[in-house]
DNA sequence: CTTGCTCTGTACGATAGCCTACTCAACCAA
DNA sequence: TTGGTTGAGTAGGCTATCGTACAGAGCAAG
């Protein structure tokens, strides 16, 4: 972000809103915050500024107090669980769908966890104050994301299914998948490394099931890439956690956009 | 419950909650509900009525709607999601620090997981709607619950890295120092192939680490029961996961008390 | 073109926890 | 006392995954 386009976005911070090609809100293409009333949205707009966010950014740290809240485009970010030094394990994953940063609206200011992007590209951000303000005041916003908070919570309950009962080839394709959702692209940016480390396994035992993939045509691989060719098979392979959810999903959100 | 409770409670509703040796309110026995302003929970108090659960009672099931809440009193529930068939894991714990049922005030009404009563004894429950009603009008009551939903959100995450890291051993020896906190008894009513069962993993290996915590003279069994000799050498075989979160409960707890 | 770094393929021994299954012990009811 | 039921100890073979390790391949910078 250059100089002048932070005084613009002081002095009129909509103008930090970038437009894209249709012209259209950049903003929307958060699922999220295009789902909140149009007023509602009005309201939040001049509060939302557009960063961008590089691999591994930590948008927020264990312990540390949450100070923006995050909405990513066309990005990804790990939530991860920390426990003993170096063993780490994602238990949800955010993308256009969601937020980042909900300990900040239950009232915890921060939390146990890790916010890190594992893919990199833009979110819009507001300040935690401003939205749990607007929070507080209850209304279809606090609704909407108390419905957000339900999800998540599901997400990670699954997870602690999955990770007791289902093995890794399993749970790394419903990831795959889970991924591809969010990110609308089949080519998906990561390193085998990154995978194990969120997967809590190693490196070698995600190499070995890209290796069966490859074989049954499901992805096709580059250095630090994996792209999905044939999703109808992965998800064959994948644990049904990946259909529980995504039902589960769809129920929620339809809920939310009947309030 | 006899006929003529349920007829006094019908007309007297505050005549159902039983009164203790002491003479005070039973209600005050989960932490939850004794935290809450007292001009809240006097407003709350005539629509809470005790319930007795016994093992095995059924608070709320998979996919079904929620209609009420409860707060543990003397007894434990299990949040369990299920996935395939019999795989089922438990992903949370309430006691008397907590309250089930959650995603009613959330907003999705049900969720994918079922409550179970674990240790059996009591509850006061409360009609969901007219707790969310009273969730719904903001205040101190509401922050609290949602800072206990953190706490909970907070509890799930903790537990997808200790089924992705831990072994057996420590996990279970951590499982069985929070459901003494939680009962604040040392003696603690269960079967090995519940254990296993909550946890994830097999009778066979819960018989096995029993036997080790026991000739390590931590625990003490009879059929059907384990009781907790040495607090502080179970402490030393447990994850720190256990520590992490008594850590945080804390921290979250002292923020609800001041609110 | 070389150098160096990171990512990836693959291998081998070790093992925790799995599946199955049999036996014995405790408790309950008749 | 007896018989039935449920909980607990134990065992043998099996395998997914771990820990470690090494070598080749892609890529960027000089």
């Amino acid at each position: 972000m250059t100089w002048a386009a932070i005084l613009l976005g002081t002095i009129f911070p909509e103008r930090m809103i970038p437009l894209d090609s249709s012209g259209s809100d950049v903003a929307k293409g958060n699922r999220l915050l295009a789902s909140l009333p149009e007023a509602d949205y009005q309201r939040l707009r001049s509060h939302l500024e557009w960063v961008e966010m590089p691999l591994g950014t930590v948008l927020y740290e264990v312990g540390e107090e949450i100070t923006y809240i995050y909405f990513p485009i066309r990005s990804l970010v790990s939530l991860i669980s920390v426990s003993d030094g170096d063993t780490e394990v994602e238990f949800n994953l955010v993308g256009n769908e969601g937020m980042v940063g909900l300990p900040a609206l239950l009232g915890g200011r921060s939390t146990l966890s890790r916010a890190i992007v594992q893919v990199a590209d833009g979110a819009m951000r507001i300040d935690a104050p401003t939205l749990k303000a607007r929070f507080d005041q209850g209304k279809v916003l606090q609704k909407q994301l108390l419905l957000y908070t339900q999800l998540t919570q599901t997400q990670t309950a699954q997870n602690v299914n999955c990770h007791a009962h289902h093995r890794v080839e399993p749970r790394f394709a419903r990831w795959l998948l889970s991924i591809q959702d969010r990110l609308q692209s089949a080519e998906l940016p990561l390193t085998h490394q990154y995978a194990a480390k969120l997967l809590g396994t190693r490196r070698a035992t995600i190499s070995e099931a890209v290796a069966r993939f490859q074989q049954g045509g499901m992805v096709q691989t580059q250095r630090g890439k994996i792209t999905i060719c044939d999703r109808a098979a992965l998800k064959q392979t994948a644990c049904n956690c990946y259909a529980l959810l995504r039902k589960e999903q769809a129920r929620l959100q339809a809920i939310s956009r009947n309030l």
